[in-house]
DNA sequence: AATAAAATAGTAATCGTTATTGTTATTAGA
DNA sequence: TCTAATAACAATAACGATTACTATTTTATT
C-alpha cells in the first residue's frame, strides 16, 4: 500500500523510452538519460522500469538473448529479433488476441496473455553476409 | 571443425532430459545428474546443454523471468508459463507454422522460426488463491 | 516550517552463465 | 596394444545483468 510519489528520473525514463521505437536495454535508456541527469543511478533506471512495468505503462521484452528490453508501446503486437545482431523490431502486424482462447482449450490454467517473438536475419545482417561470401 | 567426442556426462544429461517431461533448468538437471555423478561439475552440464541446443537435440526456453529452461521434446509446440509459480507445461496444441510467412509479409528481414508463451495462473495457483481468499 | 514517507545515488551483493586452467578420458593411428 | 593428439572434464574464477542495502535528499502532508 505504499503511495507513489512523484520523481522527475522516473518522468525523465518514462519520456526517454516515449520517444525513442528501438527497444533500449535499461543500459542503453540509463546512458541516454545521463545526459540530462549525470548523476542518476543504473538501479533507479531498473527500479522505475520494473515500476512502470507492474503500472502497464511500459512493456518488458525477453527475447531469449542478451539483456532485457523495454517498449514505450504497449498495444499488442509482435517482434523480430535479429539472430546475428540481436536488434528487435515491430512487427506492423496486428496481434491474434484470439491465440489466448485458442489456447486455453488445451489449459487447465487461466491464460490471460501470450508473447511471441520472430526469429531469423535481419535485413543488415543478410547483406553483410551476402558481401563477404 | 572440432571433431565431437563421446562423454559419458552428456549421455547422461540428454538421457535425464529426455526422460523428464517437466522443463528443468540447469540447476535442478544438475542437481539431479548428481545421483550418477557426484563430481559433475555444473559447467559440463552448462556447456553439454548448449551443446545439445546447437546440434538441435534439445531445445532451450526463455520464458521472461527467471533462468532459462531446457525441453527434449523438440518438434513444434508452444508453452504455458504459470506468473505466480514459474512452472511450465506444455501446450498440447499443434505450432502455427504458417505464422512465420504470415509475419514475414510485415518484416524487412528473413524469418525462420517463432516462439510464443502464454501466459497466466495455473490450476494449482489459482486453487491456493481462492482458499486464501 | 516541521514531519513522514518515498525516491535517490552510490555501492555491495546476488544470480545465472560463461571462461579459464590443469587434469582425465576418448579416439585414431602406429 | 601402445602412443599421441585432442576433446571433455572438474574446479574455480570471472562476467554481465539485475537487485538489495544504506545513508541522504525529495516530495507530499500537516
Amino acid at each position: 500500500m505504499k503511495a507513489l510519489k512523484y520523481s522527475r528520473q522516473r518522468e525523465c525514463i518514462k519520456d526517454c523510452l516515449m520517444r525513442r521505437h528501438d527497444h533500449p536495454t535499461a543500459d542503453t535508456l540509463y546512458m541516454s538519460i545521463r545526459e540530462e541527469f549525470p548523476n542518476i543511478s543504473l538501479g533507479t533506471v531498473y527500479r522505475n522500469l520494473n515500476l512502470l512495468v507492474d503500472l502497464g505503462e511500459i512493456r518488458k521484452l525477453s527475447c531469449g538473448s542478451g539483456p532485457d528490453r523495454f517498449d514505450g508501446d504497449t498495444s499488442p503486437h509482435y517482434h523480430f529479433v535479429c539472430r546475428e545482431c540481436g536488434e528487435v523490431e515491430d512487427l506492423p502486424m496486428e496481434a491474434f488476441q484470439d491465440l489466448n482462447q485458442a489456447a486455453q482449450r488445451y489449459c487447465s490454467g487461466r491464460i490471460d496473455s501470450h508473447a511471441t517473438y520472430f526469429y531469423g536475419t535481419c535485413e543488415n545482417c543478410s547483406k553483410k553476409s551476402a558481401q563477404s561470401a
